[in-house]
DNA sequence: TTGAAAGCGCTAACAG
DNA sequence: CTGTTAGCGCTTTCAA
């Protein structure tokens, strides 16, 4: 493999001289710059990434961490982050936590090794200790970790309000909500508190559901589901996850339930999959594009020492479906 | 922040002792061993990976390609690889395609500058020249490349005949395939051969409904799936990808079709999807995990030079449902 | 069992 | 405008 030292010597410069014209950097009079470039072809030379990185002492790599990669609201979070980045000129490095033990420890360590340039953590680690020493920028996506990580989040103020009103275009008298395990601290617990309001304001009852820790999966939400038919026989409202909204559709269905005459449904992300099923769901959704587009900007500005003014929400909007 | 030269200082040693000991590797005495730790964790050491990588020319990262990360099956391909290359030691980057321009190119460009020492390629890339000069191995998923590029694939020849069977349950007469652009090469094209094939041993008329290059949104398959049921009213078996099939569903209900009674679908590929729905689909379901267990740990292998005997492909599962 | 020294391949400061 | 030189931080012979 062509190392810079041979080019240069091929070429008749020095190896400092070829990578200035590999850089597009000072000045090089055009003669050289095109005896490098014959040099370089003539070689097939690539310069290597590595070597680079080191001498810099960056990698153009940001480490995106999730819970599941292929969890819909997740997969297209990461998409996003990925093609934000890519168009900052980095690199996306993924790790998924749910299936692995201390998979943040493992992944922070890499960060800390200077594996990446900086990290975007989408994952609810519970163990705060491992943030200790790490001395590049780290930004939670809708995670509070600790006070020294800066959240980039939906306005879920406006979520739970546009939820609310969403509810209230008809004419609904018991509301349940599906969560997750209220020990993560998330600013979007703030829709829950927000809709809360809302529905008291109005005399509507409503009541909290909650999941277990790391239960998101299709099948933990079907079996609340059945649960919570029993629980509330008469609710006519229920508000959750895309995932939670899907599950709920099915047990509705086996209870005989209509949507949405008897029963509406609101899933509160608006992904893909809230799409794509023989009934629509109407979805308080999410700006992930945006948000993953802020987050990539903030975690590249933050990693080149840049103070930007960017926001840190951006706002939901209500996607029509034909479930509320 | 401390390098191994400060460690080796505090500890009074020499730096190679340091790395010995941080690599458990070669004799070290157990009294120097102690110094070293002690060093490390005084002044809170942690090696970096780049120049270590430097040092070996290796990453211990693998590049996986992939033309959405968000599509269902991607997404579920693209966690099981990550899983499986973590568990292997090995790092993930990813790049999606789709939306980019050149993408292959570009991340092609990046195992040549070995910032990867390997890549799963799951995008369909219709120029084959940018392959030129890449030195480190490639193994393609589902996709054919060139002949130097091994494929580690579903037996399609089995799900073909699986689907057969699936329709063959029931009384069929006219099963109609969609099937997205045959321009793509891909072992996947199989099992359209053996279902048509085995339709047509049964005398069942069968056809073949083709969607353009890199028409694989759930959109474009709604219109799809229309135009379908005007080009073929008497159709009463469909099938086609997971997300196909979500679409056909829809169409079918607009246009008062009965599932299963009326019309049958199967859905190839089995992800996700198909099980959250008011109407599960049956599926022919691919062996994601597997397929990506045995991708990782062929690839590690040939980057280590090492040559396996592991299989190329595992077989596809009928996955029941209520639509066939 | 440990240390000295020579890389790995590139960048950047500083002369000239 | 170009070359010399000194790193970036770790690994690995090869001696001792």
């Amino acid at each position: 493999m062509a190392r810079i030292k041979d080019v240069a010597k091929e070429a008749g410069v020095a190896p400092s001289t070829v990578s200035l014209v590999l850089n597009h950097k000072g000045y090089v009079s055009e003669a050289t710059r095109e005896k490098v470039e014959a040099a370089v072809k003539k070689l097939n030379y690539v310069p290597s990434e590595v070597a680079r990185n080191l001498s810099l002492s960056r990698t153009n790599t940001i480490g995106v961490i999730v819970p599941s990669v292929s969890h819909p609201f997740f997969a297209e979070l990461t998409e996003e982050l990925e093609e934000a980045l890519f168009a900052l000129g980095y690199k996306t490095m993924i790790c998924s936590t749910r299936r692995k033990e201390n998979a943040e420890q493992t992944f922070i360590d890499m960060l800390k090794r200077k594996t990446m340039d900086g990290i975007i953590m989408g994952a609810h680690s519970l163990d705060v200790s491992i943030y200790q020493g790490v001395r590049q920028p780290i930004i939670a996506f809708d995670r509070y970790i600790n006070d020294a990580i800066p959240i980039v989040h939906c306005d879920h103020e406006a979520g739970g309000h546009l939820a609310a009103s969403a509810f209230l275009r008809h004419d609904c008298h018991h509301i349940v909500e599906m969560v997750g395990d209220q020990a993560v601290k998330s600013p979007a617990n703030r829709h829950h508190e927000v809709l809360a309001e809302d529905m008291r304001e109005q005399g509507i009852p409503y009541d909290i559901f909650e999941m277990k820790w790391n239960a998101f999966g299709y099948r933990d939400f079907l079996e609340a589901a059945r649960v919570l038919f029993e629980c509330y026989p008469d609710v006519d409202g229920i508000i959750g996850s895309d995932v939670a909204i899907a599950a709920c559709q099915y047990a509705a269905a086996e209870k005989g339930r209509k949507v949405p005459d008897d029963l509406r449904m609101l899933a509160y992300d608006g992904t893909g999959i809230t799409r794509i099923g023989v009934q629509p769901v109407t979805a308080v959704r999410q700006p992930i594009a945006e948000l993953a587009r802020l987050a990539a900007r903030k975690i590249v500005n933050r990693v080149n020492g840049v103070r930007d003014g960017l926001p840190w929400t951006a706002k939901p909007v209500l996607l029509e479906g034909e479930t509320c």
